[in-house]
DNA sequence: TTACAATTTAACCATTTGGTTAAATTTACT
DNA sequence: AGTAAATTTAACCAAATGGTTAAATTGTAA
């Protein structure tokens, strides 16, 4: 059975994403993943040698998901609102079709023992936004914050109500379709804060 | 030995506290603690059953720490604004000295299996600040916002650089103490932001 | 049909881990 | 000194878990 080789690695993937992003990796169980993938134990060591393997292969997956390139945002016609008022739309929606991802790669970067996945981090988002905040703060079309703190605080807006979305929830007694409303409703409201705290 | 029965406990309580935040729950090992305690397993069980009494006690503790009643804060002369700028002052300093309380409660309630959790969320504090809000909002002394977004914005502004430290540490090129100071000055900043969204 | 790869079955291994037990030892208090 | 509680030591258990192995079975392609 030549056929499709990638059917079961696929079905495996796509099984150990889930158990993986849901439990983390001390978490999970490898036996978990095979019976979601509905292969056994064996099977799943045959196409994946190792826990360890398989989970840095659902890693890199996800951190490259979780910093986005968003290359059509950094055009120089348009304004720092601009490009944060479209990362924002454009993170809130990605993050609504990936609710567990900010969790997942943040508690994975915070165990001590894995410090290596650290390196995977990129840095070029961050380092962008500021250059064309510096340009607009030139241009005097922007108020003068510290740049570092704004761009925090714009993640944190965006990502911290999946962390917390549980909490979310129960608190303001939401079920899953409501909280889907609410995230949605949320991206022209942070985009207002946005212009409030910039515009001159 | 009855001198001071606190004194083993509280050791354990101590290093329980320490191996729990930093690893969450399956993530921890009882000889972890033990060792850290300075005890051995056997004396670990004689003074607590389980690991699972052992956690859900260093939870409660936590969970009234992450929410706490800041009685001071709500008192009728003062103004929305006003209560914002306090909580944010507190709550910052709060996490500045608990640096792993957010992550640790975030990923616990988060596991599925650990639902109960959820039952000891209190909801006091969103339900203060709304009452207050809608009291300046009548009285024409704050803009009008989604207040429920404007408070997780809020909170999620406060907590998350916390959550993700590692991260923001690697892409500033920050040490410690240089985050601390980024969470120092990170007070008036954000205090600043709420001020353009919500002054008339 | 043959040959080979994919898959299953099932037993097995070593390690980790939460938890127990019983006996010995130490400590404090009377 | 004697007693009871606190602590240690060390062995032990059972379950969970990552991983392996070998043999049998199934499917595919030449």
């Amino acid at each position: 059975m030549k056929e499709e080789v990638t059917n079961t690695e696929e079905k495996i993937l796509a099984a150990a994403e889930i158990i993986f992003l849901q439990d983390g990796y001390s978490g999970s169980r490898m036996q978990d993943i095979a019976d979601l993938a509905g292969i056994n134990k064996a099977l799943l060591h045959y196409y994946f040698r190792s826990k360890d393997k398989l989970f840095e292969y659902i890693f890199d997956k996800k951190i490259s998901l979780m910093f986005p390139k968003m290359e059509e945002l950094f055009d120089e016609n348009n304004s720092f609102i601009e490009i944060l008022s479209g990362f924002i739309e454009n993170y809130i929606k990605l993050l609504m079709a990936n609710p567990f991802l900010p969790l997942f790669v943040i508690t994975t970067i915070n165990k001590s023992d894995r410090e290596d996945f650290l390196e995977k981090l990129p840095i070029f988002l961050k380092r962008r936004l500021m250059e064309f905040y510096q340009r607009d703060l030139a241009l005097g079309k922007v108020r003068k914050h510290h740049p570092a703190q704004l761009i925090i605080s714009v993640f944190g807006m965006c990502v911290f109500p999946f962390m917390a979305k549980p909490m979310l929830k129960k608190m303001s007694n939401m079920n899953d379709e409501q909280f889907q409303e609410f995230m949605k409703e949320r991206i022209p409201e942070v985009q207002g804060y946005i212009k409030l705290i910039l515009e001159p």
